[in-house]
DNA sequence: ATCTATTCATAACG
DNA sequence: TCGTTATGAATAGAT
């Protein structure tokens, strides 16, 4: 097959699909122009790409023009039907937010000790042992986080020993006296806080 | 102008206008059916001749085609501009209400514990004084039903005493003392309970 | 996007 | 409506 002729099936390259896709869609549209134009009719072409997009032409008002078409294949009016089940179709889902909504609101509150005078003596026993296993599941929670946070410092802490271990190695053996004992001094602020110092007076004071 | 070429305008010649309608139709409908395969494209053609009659191509469904494209052309144009707005406020309130529903149930779950692993540490002690707070209330109000139930219960007892008291006196002397031994009997199950009984061993072992 | 070689559509006519 | 044919239009493939 030489340049030219094509076989009627799906364009399976992708990129030719879209060039094709592209050239023959304006032709198309171009046609029901000109038929349109040439001879009076009324017409309405609309093409929706692969990817959902939306290509029309239409000799007069496209509304109208598939109302008719409606009119003329079945008996009633479809459009009109349709866009009332779905505005229906909204307002039955908009009622079924609003009533999520109210339930949530309503559990909410009693979540948080409001509204509670219409509950029963059982309400409140369940209420409050939900909370209790709440704070149960929080403070679990809070723990962790408190130990992750102390596992990290200690690792980044054993870290910095072993780096200043190695560092003090590779000190000529003249200055190291010096540097340990700056160490030692500088480990005082460090959270390894050993009660190093005397003091006089009140513990509370010494801060 | 030789064989071919033709102005694009309304054809005046009436029988040479119906022998290019036929044609240029067959041709439009043909272009549609071959752009719908050669690039999976989902495509509608309508066309209505000068008389009235109606012509079609598509793809598949014409009237779910049709629809589509009334959805997708909702952004301006639907016959009845308040159908349209009053539609539009649905939707939007339909977008809020969904998010309020989406932030009531994530503060929700944070309230029973769940989906904390998101929460930082400050969140969770949030969460936990409102819990806390929670379940003082709760608390409170229970008590407060407890006391509520236990002063009608006094009240009842009270009034059960005076009823007792007057139809006591209502009765004939003779059967007086009988009577009384019935009630001080009944009267060791009630709530006033005091210690008439001897008992040998420890207290909590009595019940 | 622009350029051709080809195929396709169709105007005019019978 | 159908067939034929000359011609213009559309477009596949390449750049």
């Amino acid at each position: 097959m030489v340049r030219g002729k094509i076989q009627m099936k799906r364009i399976e390259n992708a990129t030719s699909r879209q060039v094709t896709f592209s050239k023959r869609r304006s032709g198309l549209l171009k046609k029901a122009f000109e038929l349109s134009i040439l001879c009076e009719a009324e017409i309405a072409a609309i093409v929706f790409s692969q990817k959902g997009r939306l290509y029309e032409f239409s000799s007069s008002d496209m509304q109208k023009l598939t109302e008719r078409y409606l009119n003329h294949a079945k008996g009633g009016e479809f459009n009109n039907i349709a866009v009332d089940q779905y505005m229906q179709q909204l307002m039955r889902e908009s009622v079924s937010m609003a009533k999520k909504i109210e339930l949530l609101d309503v559990s909410q509150r009693k979540l948080l000790g409001h509204g509670l005078s219409l509950c029963t003596c059982e309400e409140l026993e369940e209420i409050e042992s939900q909370l209790e296993r709440s704070l149960c599941r929080i403070r679990e929670r809070k723990a962790q986080l408190l130990m992750d946070q102390i596992k990290h410092l200690k690792e980044k802490e054993r870290l910095l020993l072993e780096e200043n271990a190695s560092l003090r190695k590779k000190l000529p053996v003249a200055q190291e006296k010096e540097i340990v004992l700056n160490c030692s001094q500088s480990s005082q602020g460090s959270d390894i806080d050993v009660e190093t110092e005397l003091f006089l007076g009140l513990p509370q004071m010494r801060c």
